[in-house]
DNA sequence: CAGCTATATAACCGCAAGGGCATGAAAGCG
DNA sequence: CGCTTTCATGCCCTTGCGGTTATATAGCTG
């Protein structure tokens, strides 16, 4: 349990960061929206830290829980050359329905190209995906 | 086991991502890439599939594999008003290099302003922030 | 048909993660 | 000083996941 990808895989801690976006808040404030109880959070809030994902600030017993999204840099790399193939295929709808308006009625989705590369075997085009 | 977000929290299906982004490929090929059993293949395979991230092509015994990357367009928005914070901070620190570039130094990272919103109780700003 | 190849499924196991309770620690307040 | 507030830690328990082995299924090949 160490880099984002882990750390974003839990809904709650998902829904602290959504949270510390707004502003910095405090650990009882945080276990309340969360619906669990106090240490609960405390221990997700662990996770975050040891991430790097949030930053604390004492201020007598209480602590200030602010952001720090730079971790999910790495998150947003790895997602960097997939975020092209699906924007390729919004765009090339939308040019295709801006072209031709009259037939804007879209049933299933845009089929997608052959493959680009040639494995050891080609891969054929069976008429059916997947019928069982 | 449904959202995007658990499935990437693995390794091994991140992996197979990756290796489907270049091109389809065969279970057999993907496990020898992993370095783990056919059978441990074939069950991220499943994961990937029932989260819409892959998808079968049928060839007699073969099953090609490939990319669908669409699913990613939520992890790709929830992450969306991270990015700007750590842009924002990046774009900040590149000014300020290229407006004072004999001082160049750089230590730590640049202390980020004090909350914008005024959350119940005003956080304060405590001489340190954490030492154990 | 038998036999081989390629993949999926089932059954099982070990381990770690999430969640709760009880407790400890730090710091304000009467 | 004790009491209260605010949070962190230490156990305990349960669940589910990732991994492997064994078996079933589908389809080619001889």
């Amino acid at each position: 349990m160490a880099i984002p990808f882990d750390v974003l895989a839990e809904p709650s801690r998902r829904q602290i960061l959504d949270l510390l976006l707004e502003r910095p808040r405090l650990v009882g404030e945080l276990t309340e929206h969360l619906g669990l109880t106090q240490p609960g959070t405390s221990k997700h809030l662990r996770v975050l830290r040891e991430a790097g994902l949030v930053r604390v600030r004492r201020d007598a017993q209480r602590r200030w829980y602010e952001l720090c999204p730079e971790p999910l840099a790495e998150v947003d790399a790895w997602l960097a050359p997939y975020r092209r193939l699906w924007t390729d295929r919004l765009d090339a709808l939308e040019r295709h329905l801006d072209t031709m308006p009259e037939l804007a009625e879209v049933t299933g989705g845009p089929e997608p190209p052959d493959a680009p590369d040639a494995p050891p075997d080609a891969p054929p085009d069976p008429p059916d995906g997947e019928a069982p």
